[in-house]
DNA sequence: GTCTATAAATTGATAGAC
DNA sequence: GTCTATCAATTTATAGAC
């Protein structure tokens, strides 16, 4: 279980989830798909406020009537685009495939590799920032945002610090503050400058190196 | 050096630097000074786009015309707002106070106590909120956000993480690095779910558990 | 400096024809 | 379902009196 498993998989696996798919697959209207999808580029991109119904529908090449014809108004408009991507989000959390690397650090550095390059993707990050600046507006939709994308992935990870514990692999008796660390020590500046859109933008580089950064503190932590 | 100072001192300080300041007190104008109060209020809670000059200028209590006359438009006034409460940002960066408590860990947890009180103030959450949610169309100000904040507080405890390692109280070799983890490890899911104005909101002992979860993980994989 | 009143543009949303 | 044309309200910003 514990042996060389090579990470094609996972990669494959992970590329895959990352690449923008039609937000509703099953949508027969090919007007309604073309406001969604120019919706989810605009809001994402400049927020709610700053985006008019106009633009929306110029955008999408349709008429406002129409757009009005498919949702009753903008605030369902955009709570149709966050909720689409929440659950985008939550299928990082599900999908996490189970197979590990060659050793411990390199499970971690793969794992933290791939989450920071999803975060760091301009969708996850637009969401985020339109989410948190409607927050007050629209406090479900944050709930949600949460339960779907870092809740789910810190469910997820508590149990596989407890998992790897018990087998010896690991030493952390409070897997869920050690959870907590290891995701947060993937946050560091360059996230953080990248959620206030500074440049330049992160390298592959940067990701790898902060993941790699974060493996190493974790291990010198909670290693056996 | 590294004796038995009491901590009172550290506490004043920081409470002082919290108490909600005018923003600028040289102004003599009270009509100018109730505008940036009610702007920094409105902007802070609810976002550029939501707030508009007529709001703010009933919140003030004086006329649009008199708001135009003291601002040259919406966009100087929010620039103004956000500069101001950089510089409050930056005192916290500024005004840290070199005294150690009677040991390592009490240090490291009174400093990541009262940091991450002062990130979770509604004040600065609300700031970064609204800087992050304009840094498309106010670069500059994310930029001077992050200098302001993140930038200078990092800063200070790279040195000092250094100055600690040379004297042989920690064992950091990359205290970039070391610094960076400890500072992420104070933004968890409370601070995570205080980004989203998620309820509850944190109290203090959550606060306090927060910092002393990551001076035990910063000094297990840190410590001498 | 400060006010009332208003301009000019844009907003979210709809009526009615096809 | 889709369009053109338009409404009513709100927006940023200003003119002119005091």
């Amino acid at each position: 279980m514990w042996g060389m498993i090579d990470l094609r998989s996972v990669r494959v696996h992970l590329y895959a989830m990352s690449e923008v798919r039609p937000i509703a697959c099953l949508d027969e209207s090919p007007k309604r798909r073309a406001v969604l999808e120019a919706a989810a580029q605009l809001f994402l991109s400049q927020g709610y406020g700053a985006v008019s119904m106009d633009v929306v529908a110029r955008e999408a090449g349709v008429s406002k009537a129409t757009l009005y014809a498919h949702f009753p108004g903008k605030d369902k408009l955009f709570a149709t685009i966050v909720a689409s991507n929440c659950a985008r989000l939550q299928r990082l959390a599900e999908e996490i495939p189970v197979e590990h690397a060659t050793d411990m650090r390199a499970t971690l550095v793969t794992m933290g590799t791939e989450w920071l390059a999803f975060f760091l993707q301009p969708r996850t990050l637009g969401l985020y920032r339109v989410v948190m600046a409607e927050s007050p507006r629209f406090p479900e939709l944050a709930a949600a945002f949460y339960e779907a994308g870092p809740h789910k992935l810190k469910e997820w990870m508590v149990n596989w610090i407890a998992a790897e514990t018990a087998s010896g692999h690991l030493r952390a008796p409070d897997a869920r503050t050690a959870a907590e660390h290891f995701l947060a020590m993937l946050r560091t500046s360059v996230f953080f400058r990248a959620t206030l859109d500074l440049p330049p933008a992160p390298t592959d580089a940067d990701t790898a190196q902060v993941a790699e950064a974060a493996a190493d503190t974790f291990l010198r932590a909670f290693g056996p």
